[in-house]
DNA sequence: ATGGTCGCTTAGCGA
């Protein structure tokens, strides 16, 4: 079983090289973040079409995030669009459960920098994911947690730490909020597989920072410790980040074994 | 070189 995460930047823009992946790729579920599309302006028929359903959670202009899925795996249930108790204006969050596999696709707050208050709306949506995600474990012993996290979880998930040194993305409050949910029993997949080497999910569309290799790794897939036994491997899909007119993330592929 | 590029909406914001 395929499962993976895309920050696509745009829906509308990057839709055919969303249907050319998942033809490619044969995903079970896709997680993808930033549709900047409200629900009723996602193309659902050209999914269809490639064999896929989705579930939208959309906004216009801002955030926005999907759910595609192999209708072979049965109809999802208990749907939910929002942290459970956690007013938000900002569409960033889609779960499902599909058969014994519950998946949380987040996008969460970028933050902007340490000092404005999208910061402080971070720290806030980041603590009420922090209680949301104890209460998931609790209920969903098969819990898949992905999506754009907006945090590099170690100065080696950096390309220049010294510059990075507690800036957004980097901060300890936002790392401790990371490593805390590892503490709860959540696997960090990629690193699971690639412990030592730098392995990014994003570079900056500026000062070409793909070409140069100047990225960070803020997207991420972590399971819980259920889920430990039928870990295969994880990966970074480097490729698509270079393809004509890309979005700024790299998809991240996690393949798993059956039940 | 202390900036740079995208996407959205149409001058400026968000990332």
């Amino acid at each position: 079983m395929l499962i993976a995460t895309w920050n696509v930047n745009s829906l509308k823009v990057r839709l055919p090289q969303v249907l050319s992946w998942l033809a490619q790729w044969q995903p079970s579920i896709l997680g993808v973040q930033e549709l900047k599309q409200t629900n009723d302006a996602v193309d659902v028929a050209a999914l269809r079409a490639s064999g896929y359903e989705v579930l939208i959670n959309g906004q216009k202009t801002y955030n926005g995030v999907a759910l595609i899925y192999d209708p072979a795996l049965g109809a999802p249930t208990n749907i939910i669009t929002d942290i459970p108790g956690f007013e938000d204006p900002q569409r960033r969050v889609i779960a499902a459960t599909f058969g014994t596999l519950r998946v949380i696709n987040l996008y969460v707050v970028n933050g902007e920098s340490t000092t404005s208050d999208k910061f402080i709306y971070k720290q806030r949506w980041l603590d009420a994911l922090t209680r949301w995600i104890e209460v998931e474990q609790s209920q969903h012993p098969n819990l898949v947690l992905m999506g754009d996290f907006n945090i590099a979880p170690t100065d080696a998930d950096v390309h220049d730490p010294a510059a990075f040194k507690g800036q957004v993305l980097c901060t300890d409050i936002e790392r401790n909020h990371f490593a805390q949910w590892l503490t709860m029993g959540m696997i960090d997949t990629l690193r699971y597989f690639e412990p030592e080497n730098a392995c990014y999910t994003w570079w900056d569309y500026r000062a070409a920072g793909f070409r140069r290799d100047r990225g960070l790794r803020i997207d991420h897939i972590l399971v819980s410790e259920a889920l430990r036994p039928r870990l295969l491997h994880a990966e970074v899909d480097r490729e698509a980040r270079g393809w004509e007119r890309p979005s700024d993330h790299a998809p991240v592929r996690l393949l798993f074994g059956a039940d």
